[in-house]
RNA sequence: GGAUCGGUAGUUCAGUUGGUUAGAAUGCCGCCCUGUCACGGCGGAGGUCGCGGGUUCGAGUCCCGUCCGGUCCGCCA
């Protein structure tokens, strides 16, 4: 037996047991004559004390960091205690030990505040989960994963498996691709998602289906992408809209009382598409704070049922408001007193090429009931009142507007509400606001290809009553400048996003589930009914045979575990990530292969650089 | 595909206007130390300044190219 106990569980009521340890070595700290090892393992540390004997045994055999340690001892009470660890109370008085394995001297050092950099350690990521900051992280991810299947079972779902080696559908991401040795010159690809495997799944009637399962897709990479990634995939038949929502958020409350124990006992607040563009400029709000857009001047026609203030700005002369598309503010609690030098950092702030804007006009709201702004040549006192009133702005607050085409306008005030947001501490790690956007645009339009593509992806059904407009319709749009006067662009779907503190950690829809619905969505995509047969001839068939009312959703597993943990990167909350190249820097993946294996695939390069 | 920041000791970083022998902290090695827990004290070793080219009397420093890493835009049904 290498252990009895753990280096996490013993206690002051422990105290004059005979136990043996065994993990990894923290720190040796030397005083002549004695000893102290603090031993690390998966629980916790705990510190073993040598005596004068074992002293001099370490002496000819001297540990060092990492090795593995096997210790047998009687537990003792601390002549000086540290409360800073669980087990600070005691240690192990030392009688034998034995080292099962030397370690090479790490290159950096295995604590909470490492000394190595993200490189190094993903290099070493063996090390790097050895240590308790990343350690809790996996907890986390497994309490997540638990919580969520715990749920789910109790509600009936099933979890199923469904193939990773599927067949490739050039329709939205780009698909990883695995040649088949068997069938030379064909290709397996891997799963963007189980999509349609688990709407056969409802056809087939296991009408509550659930699975935590790999996706892949191989697109460029960020701190919160990465090429192989986990989603709770879950569908459910003989649902609605609401059904859907009820149970999901049910599943998203049960994972914060059982993970965090937080009880959101509040109703999640629920969005329109629509509004939240109107209001956030965004489609996945954060509404842990106000700021509300004030749309001054909204663009011709991307909004159907919303009026704009623009006669606040109008008849100025004011070429910087009068010749664009958008103009756009927000009212920034609290900052009227703003310094020319802290304005001019905003202003830098907004010109970065990320966010792009040419420039940054401020109304101070002055707390003596003064207004003093960038724009006071084209606009008197009362009119700067009109907008602060118009944009809910309190005395303090200062009113920051952007200007210019729609979508880049829209983008660059999302974000400069929320950089303000954070800046005023409005975005706090320990607080979380649920919301659910609906009715997202069925189709968008793909200025590249003048064609429509699904915005969610084309299984999604349309909102019943527009099902109508859907088949009535040709889909060719004729005039790409006005494709917006459509009859498409405005079908809204019958889909929905879960957003968490301005992240969207799930979505899904209700499916198409009638064959002539889904032959007129793949028609207006721009499939002819030969492509139809060969990309989704098995769905289209299933179809035929009693295919039930369903929908469903799928969350964003390593995000959702990001956000629950207070972090940005996912790559945290991954045992084993890749980098935002696409490499596992461990593995020095991916790598050539033989030309064995290349023969037997049948296969040659053709480099083109 | 594009933008941007970085690459100097095992590690994290500093390095002025281009100018003597490239520094600090930590880690590592040796010696001392019986109550430490970021132990302490003394001493020591450790460098292809990512790589290639150029400018210059002289390059870690300036220029060009390239590789690697971070972040972002495009992309991500």
């Amino acid at each position: 037996m290498y252990r009895t106990n753990t280096c996490g569980e013993l206690r002051i009521m422990d105290i004059s047991k005979e136990v043996t340890l065994a993990g990894w070595v923290q720190t040796v700290r030397k005083f002549g004559a004695i000893t102290f090892v603090d031993l690390r393992d998966r629980y916790g540390i705990t510190q073993l004390l040598f005596g004068e004997e074992l002293t001099k045994q370490l002496d000819e055999n001297p540990l060092g960091r990492e090795f593995v340690l096997q210790a047998t001892g009687k537990v003792s009470e601390r002549s000086s205690k540290n409360a800073n660890i669980l087990t600070g109370d005691i240690e192990i008085d030392i009688s034998s030990f034995s080292i099962l394995n030397k370690s090479a001297v790490p290159p950096f050092t295995i604590e909470d505040k490492t000394d190595g950099g993200d490189d190094l350690r993903m290099k070493y990521r063996y090390l790097d989960l050895r240590r308790n900051a990343v350690k809790k992280n996996l907890e986390l991810r497994y309490s997540v994963n638990r919580a969520a299947r715990n749920y789910l079972h109790g509600n009936g779902f099933m979890d199923i498996e469904t193939p990773f080696l599927i067949k490739s559908t050039p329709e939205g991401a780009r698909d990883f691709v695995v040649p088949s040795r068997m069938n030379a010159g064909q290709f397996y690809a891997l799963p963007q998602s189980p999509q349609t495997f688990k709407q056969l799944l409802m056809i087939s009637g296991y009408d509550r289906y659930y699975q935590v399962v790999k996706c892949f897709r191989d697109e460029d990479l960020r701190a919160d992408r990465q090429p192989e990634f986990t989603q709770i995939d879950c569908e459910m038949a003989f649902v609605e809209q609401e059904d859907i929502l009820n149970m999901f958020e049910g599943l998203i409350k049960s994972v914060f009382k059982e993970v965090k124990g937080i009880d959101y006992s509040d109703t999640v607040q629920r969005m329109t598409w629509e509004d939240a563009m109107w209001k956030y400029g965004n489609d996945k709000p954060d509404i842990r704070f106000g700021m509300e857009l004030l749309n001054l001047k909204k663009p011709s026609s991307v909004y159907t049922n919303k009026k704009d203030q623009r006669e606040l700005i109008d008849g100025a002369d004011f070429k910087v408001f009068d010749e664009v598309e958008t103009v756009i503010a927000i009212a920034v609690p609290g900052c009227s007193e703003y310094s020319r030098k802290q304005t001019d950092e905003l202003t830098d702030w907004v010109k970065r090429p990320q966010i792009g804007m040419k420039g940054l006009a401020f109304i101070k709201c002055n707390t003596d009931g003064t207004y003093k702004s960038s724009i006071d040549k084209f606009y008197t006192e009362e009119k700067l009142k009109a907008i602060a009133g118009a944009a809910n702005a309190k005395s303090g607050d200062l009113i920051l507007i952007l200007t210019g085409a729609e979508e880049r306008t829209r983008k660059a005030i999302s974000e400069l509400r929320l950089e303000m947001g954070k800046r005023l501490g409005f975005r706090k790690d320990n607080e979380f606001r649920l919301l659910w956007v609906l009715d997202f645009p069925l189709f968008e339009y793909d200025e590249e290809g003048n064609r429509w593509v699904a915005r969610h992806h084309p299984f999604t059904s349309p909102k019943p009553t527009q099902i109508e407009t859907m088949i009535n319709n040709n889909p060719v749009i004729e005039n790409a400048a006005e494709y917006l006067q459509h009859p498409y662009a405005n079908i809204k779907a019958n889909a929905y996003d879960m957003v968490l503190n301005g992240n969207e950690i799930g979505g899904g829809s209700i499916r198409i589930f009638q064959k002539e619905l889904q032959e007129k969505m793949f028609a207006a995509l721009g499939m002819d009914k030969e492509e139809q047969q060969h990309k989704f001839g098995f769905l289209l068939g299933a179809f035929e045979y009693g295919a039930p009312p369903h929908g469903g959703i799928a969350f964003g597993f390593d995000r959702l575990c990001a956000i629950l943990g207070g972090s940005e990167s996912i790559r945290d909350f991954i045992a084993f990530p890749k980098n935002n190249s696409g490499r596992d820097v461990m593995l020095d993946a991916p790598a050539t292969i033989d030309a064995k294996q290349f023969e037997e695939l049948q296969i040659k390069l053709d480099l083109k650089s």
